[in-house]
Formats: structure tokens, C-alpha cells, sequence
DNA sequence: CGGCCTCTTGAACATTCTCAAATTCGGTGG
DNA sequence: CCACCGAATTTGAGAATGTTCAAGAGGCCG
């Protein structure tokens, strides 16, 4: 395992804890395995009901904010498999002690059926719609305007069942039509890290 | 609303309580109003992102044993729209007095996950499998064998993200391939009720 | 520089969609 | 019981979208 504790994040002021880090593309854990539950508190993780990380067997998303592996409070195990998708950073959860169980209980419960709901609008309509749904879901506010981690387009692909073609082209094609613009980020491959237009986006999607 | 209240269940002896009936394609609640969350006993009821009942908005699927509507307990008010997509019956959750509400609330979390994956599954793959997913969600054993209830083709289309058009020829197909018998049942319609035989399936999955 | 992985692109093909029409089912009224 | 109506389903043929297979280009890291 190539998980890497770090006392502290760079940009939001966490405080110190057994927080950890994956890099893109590397299993956080196996259905199965032992382990607590997690919150996502930057990129996004895969969920899959297979052991293995990848092929047919994707059932959820986890952005930032989002908790998984809940189902660890009753099994003691996990349900599913998760794997990053992008450079993401995880805190055990619950965090602290003030939060009241049941209250902090049913919210993540409701952000996990919203997101659940997002997951399965993603999977239907036209190929350009789900890949935008999905750089709906994934981008994310900053100084410098939207900035947008995607996923591998292997992953974009499991995520919206298209094909790994498919998603390239969709993708090519919001970028020469202005919605993304590829911005170099240090550590980050140079096909994954874009700058968003959402105004160029829509115009996209009308085409 | 054509709700109508019953003391007590044809088959399975549920205690007299506060229980509901639905018929096909009916609404149970709306996004937004006030209510409680439900558990329900049989039939299958589908979530919709949007206030109507049916178009574009499918979130997700709920079948006997199935919890909707725990936002409720976060929220006071529902996050989905449900309705019927077969007649169904409901009763209202948490039952009883026994059952810790934690406890309860972890499992009707995890089963809610369970199913969102499920309900992922069946948007992926071709239009054959998706349709059989749903069957072998749907069916359930009964004396006679494996009863099969379906929902109107329209909703099968919803849930599996095909048309109408192309759901009826899977079936048919299904049909002729002998995996699926049409069975009269008084007040179900005719093209809704069926024997399922799980080793014609796989044949039929195969072709 | 070279190897490896990921992404892009092309062209033929398959599946599913679309549109349109017939058919069946369930219920109603004569 | 039969004719009729509206809703749901079935079926057909052509068009569109996405897939498949194959090649090549680009990026990352030693």
C-alpha cells in the first residue's frame, strides 16, 4: 500500500489527524477487508462491488465531503471496493466527538442517496450529457476560477458506461469547443487537469 | 389519492397497524411534502429526483423489505417522489418499539446502498441484460415457483435507460426463448405477469 | 533515449433509437 | 354478449449513436 500520512494538508487548514493520501488509480480498500469509515475531504473516489479495482462492477462516487464505507459501523467489514480516481485525501470518520451519531448518521445516509441519484442520471442519455454530468460533479470552485480533476478516461467510462473511445472524443470535443481549457498542474497527468467554462459547456452540450 | 387503508394483509400475517395500499403507477408522496419514512412489505415502488412521477428523473428502486423515505428523519420532508411501479404495500417505519434505532438505521443504510448499486447495474451493458437484471430483481418465489410482477414497460425503460420500444422486444424475445411465461393474475394486466424459469433466463442471457 | 502507459483518431460495424402503424387489453355502455 | 374507447404493448424499417478493432501520438519516468 502506498497510502502517505501527512500531518497536515497544503490548502484547507485541517487539523492534525491519521488523515491519508492515494494517488490516482490505487486501491483505498477491498470489500471484505476490515477497516472504519471514511470522509473524502478532497478528490474523488471510486466504489465497486467487485474486489478487483476496476472492469463491470462500478456502483458509486465519492466526492470531497461525501463519507464512505459506512456500512464498516455494522459489519464491521466493507461492502464495497474503493480506489481513487484522482489525488485524494481521507479522514477517518466520525471525526472528533462532538458530532451527535444518529444526527451526523442520517446526513451522510442522505448525501449518499443524493449522490446515488447523481450516479444513476449519469448513466443515461446521450454520451456528451453524462460526461458532462460528470465534470458537473467533479469540478470544483477556486481562485482561478472552476478547476477540474478528471478521473483516467478508463474510469469516466466504468462511471458512465461508455467506452474509454467514446468519453476521449466526447472530451476532445468540449475542449476544441472552448468548455475545457487543459491547465498544467505538477504531479498531475497533463490530460486530466482543465480549467472550466460553463458558459462554453452549455453552449456544448447545445450542440 | 386512492390510498386504501387495510387492517390486515392477504399472505403474510403483519400485524394490524397503520398499513397502505397502492396500485400501479399511482404516486405515494412527492419531493418536498412532509411525511415519514415507509417499509415496504411488498411490491416495488421507484424514486424520482423530480416532482413528477415519471419522465426523466429516476434516482432509484425499492422492493419488498426495502426502507424509503429516512430523509424524512434529517429533513422532515421527502428529498425523492415515490410511486408505485407495481401495486404495493407500505407500512410505516421504524416498526414497532423493538428494534434500536441505530442499529436499524445502519441497516437500512447498507441496503439502500446495495440497492443504488443494483440499480446502477441495470444502466450498463446491453439492453438484454439490463432488462434481465431487473427481472431477477423483481422476481420471487412463491409456491408456484418464481412469480414475477413487472412494472409498465415505460418504467422498465426508466429504470434501465432504454425506450419503451426496445424493453418490449427483450421481453418478447424472452418470451418466445421460453424464460418467461405470462400468467393471469385478476387485476394485474396481461403483459405484466409472468412464471419465471431462471434456466431459460440464462439461455436466453447466453443468446 | 526507450519503455510503458494513456490518450487520440479513423473506419466499419452493431445496437439501440426514432417514428409510425397495427394490435391487444381492460373497462364501459348498449 | 358485443361494439367501442383509451391506454398499453407490439412490430417494422430506416436513421442515429455508440462500439469495436486497429493504429498512432503524447506524456511520464527510469
Amino acid at each position: 500500500m502506498n497510502l502517505s500520512f501527512k500531518p497536515a494538508a497544503a490548502h484547507p487548514p485541517v487539523p492534525a489527524r491519521a488523515q491519508a493520501c492515494w494517488e490516482e488509480g490505487t486501491p483505498i480498500y477491498r470489500a471484505g477487508e476490515a477497516g472504519g469509515a471514511w470522509r473524502v475531504t478532497a478528490g474523488s473516489v471510486r466504489l465497486d462491488t467487485t474486489a478487483g479495482t476496476g472492469e463491470g462492477g462500478f456502483a458509486s462516487l465519492a466526492v470531497a465531503g461525501d463519507i464512505i464505507g459506512t456500512e464498516t459501523l455494522l459489519f464491521g467489514a466493507y461492502a464495497f471496493s474503493a480506489a481513487a480516481l484522482t489525488h485524494c485525501v481521507l479522514v477517518p470518520w466520525p471525526e472528533g466527538v462532538a458530532a451527535p451519531a444518529g444526527q451526523a448518521l442520517l446526513e451522510s445516509y442522505a448525501v449518499t442517496q443524493r449522490r446515488a441519484a447523481d450516479v444513476v442520471a449519469l448513466r443515461g442519455g446521450q454520451a456528451a450529457d453524462r460526461v458532462l454530468g460528470l465534470v458537473r460533479l467533479l469540478a470544483r470552485e477556486s481562485a482561478a476560477g472552476l478547476q477540474l480533476a478528471l478521473p483516467r478516461r478508463q474510469d469516466i467510462a466504468d462511471i458512465t458506461s461508455l467506452r474509454l473511445e467514446t468519453v476521449s472524443r466526447v472530451l476532445k470535443s468540449l475542449e476544441r469547443l472552448g468548455g475545457l481549457r487543459p491547465v498544467r498542474q505538477p504531479g498531475v497527468h497533463a490530460t486530466r487537469s482543465f480549467a472550466v467554462d460553463f458558459a462554453g459547456l452549455a453552449g456544448a452540450a447545445a450542440v
